[in-house]
DNA sequence: TTGTACGCGTTATCAG
DNA sequence: CTGATAACGCGTACAA
């Protein structure tokens, strides 16, 4: 059995009591004691029992992460290895570790949280994802227990403190930045419109083209549900079977664009001289597509940096007021774009 | 509060040891009084507090992951994401959580690793990397706490639970592939030489060396210390000033492999024509990269998974034996290897 | 400034 | 088959 709280306590001569609030480095305890324990705690090799001390304190200093319900399709995206990247350094800082839950269908997820909020294994939680009418978020609220979300909530925007990018502005600019090469047929490829990402987005790029005098044309958006290359390909064929093709494309996630440049690139349609793409993540990918994408730099791992500290505040101070933090992002101009060179024409 | 054993109890008019042993299913109790428990436990929306239940039982379900010490540029790999998926379904499977720790510093990691262990936050530990002299393995051999590791340890291999490739074998067909291509100044760039894989990759390049009576060149071995694109770059300059340039590498990680790529694309030097290029891990990198990477599948999801299930394993069973489980590799042709030009003329 | 005693929510041992 | 009772290791009123 490990050294106990007890055995420093006999070494140091005093209760178990005092050496508890020395670990506490509470000031009503002399110096003198304070030394004579910790040398005892140095000697025996003292380690605090985190277990024992959640039980007692009621918080176990762990946070808790949970992945959106498409698990494997998830860690396949860079997004998760940032995100994952700046929540480590956030919770580090503060000394929390980070647990992770995961469950192949919709249910195990929801357990696996109400394992971890009701079990008592963690002191809050950061959802990695927000969409729509999601049991999970209703029943952390229900419970009223600590989280912060990563994304933007679809309802009580008000009441749920989150990290999220302007994803409307962005996806305005990405189309405003189309427009301004002279793009008017613009296709819109998002990820599932029950993310809150996407919505944000296609409402950024309707907003664009309406502000421009630009009808919008409802099959020129397609969504598809998987983040992944294949996604993309199946967008394209859609998108491009119809009269009049798109000149240029938004799309929501690097690695849908990836998939989107290879069907192109298969149909022998060049870009950006017959399609000017522009994508969101800007993962290495990105750079490394052929075209370079032109992609608009979220920023992900602040994104979890941010989460894992407001979370952290949230836990630690009595009334942390609800907070939304905003992400600044980056059009990073690469070479999947270019002047449109029928508009002149077509109109 | 929340609902505890006691409530149960009460409310089944039974002891909370009744309660307890319902809920671990001793078979020593009358279905009824089970079913009657159960309900009470239903009624009240009774869920086990894990935290309790850990310091009682001496067990957390809880698996710690121990990262590398360059832990962002760990990170950015995407060896992270897919070992990751595999870890989390291996752990899922069987009803346990995952933890991380991280830290910036070597300091910080171990004591980290002290934490979790002495603390008594996990009941098992991974470690995602092995490499030469590493405190945190001796520290977990000392203390004699179960763990397993992904990769050859560097020494007791007899001793320690692990999962890993046959490096040594992949490596050698690798270079083999490329002999049998004609060629023979076949350089090698590796990771770090404190990582037990750059050197099995290393051992293997210079057996196929050898058993092909091909006299090995110390400057065509490069080490870059960063699993990233930089290294790759760096690595390029060293290679290519000497007098007679490799026609053909062995890099052992696709990322290094992508800053090769660069690097000899800038020099105007072509591949596969002028260098051939093979690599490890099967990134989406590797197909995406032009050209299209020649590189070795290790099977990382398949890798955590392994990992995953015998760490519980050890942690279930009263005396497992030591295990090494050897996760096969394939190698994945695709364009950037070619015959050699001018093998017949140089020699 | 320090010690005593109890509670945190379970599991496990030992009776009955 | 079930019920007391004692751990598990620590925090914390309360008392001294």
């Amino acid at each position: 059995m490990a050294i106990t709280i007890k055995d420093v306590a006999k070494l140091a001569n005093v209760a178990p009591s005092t050496v508890s609030r020395v670990i506490a480095n509470n000031p009503r305890i002399s110096e003198k004691t304070k030394k004579c324990v910790r040398e005892a705690m140095e000697q025996l090799g003292y380690h605090p029992n985190f277990i024992a001390r959640s039980l007692a304190s009621q918080s176990t200093k762990v946070i808790g992460l949970v992945l959106p319900p498409s698990t494997g399709a998830f860690f396949q995206n860079p997004f998760f290895a940032e995100v994952m990247h700046g929540l480590s350094e956030g919770v580090h800082e503060k000394h929390y570790a980070l647990q992770m839950t995961t469950g192949t269908t919709e249910e195990e997820l929801f357990n696996g949280v109400v394992q971890m909020v009701q079990g008592g294994r963690v002191d809050g939680i950061i959802l990695l994802y927000s969409r729509i009418n999601d049991d999970i978020l209703n029943y952390l609220r229900s419970r009223n227990f600590p989280f912060v979300m990563i994304g933007k909530p679809y309802e009580h925007v008000a009441k749920i403190t989150h990290v999220d990018n302007d994803n409307f502005l962005a996806a305005k600019e990405a189309t405003e930045y189309l427009i301004g090469l002279g793009h008017e047929n613009i296709g819109f490829i998002g990820g599932s419109p029950n993310l809150t990402v996407t919505l944000d987005r296609l409402h950024g790029y309707k907003a664009a083209l309406q502000e421009n005098d630009i009808s919008l044309q409802e099959d020129y958006i397609i969504h598809s549900e998987q983040f992944l290359r294949e996604g993309g390909q199946k967008a394209v064929s859609k998108l491009f079977s119809g009269t009049i093709s798109p000149t240029a494309l938004i799309v929501t996630d690097d690695l849908i664009a990836l998939g989107v440049v290879n069907s192109l690139t298969e149909m022998a349609i060049d870009i950006p001289s017959q399609v000017s793409i522009i994508s969101f993540n800007n993962a290495l990918f990105a750079e490394m597509s052929r075209p370079p994408l032109t992609s608009i730099n979220i920023n992900i791992v602040e994104l979890g940096y941010q989460a894992a500290r407001s979370l952290i505040q949230v836990l630690e101070n009595e009334n942390e007021p609800v907070k939304r933090i905003i992400i600044p992002h980056q059009l990073v101009v690469r070479n999947s774009c270019a002047v449109s060179q029928k508009n002149v024409f077509e109109r």
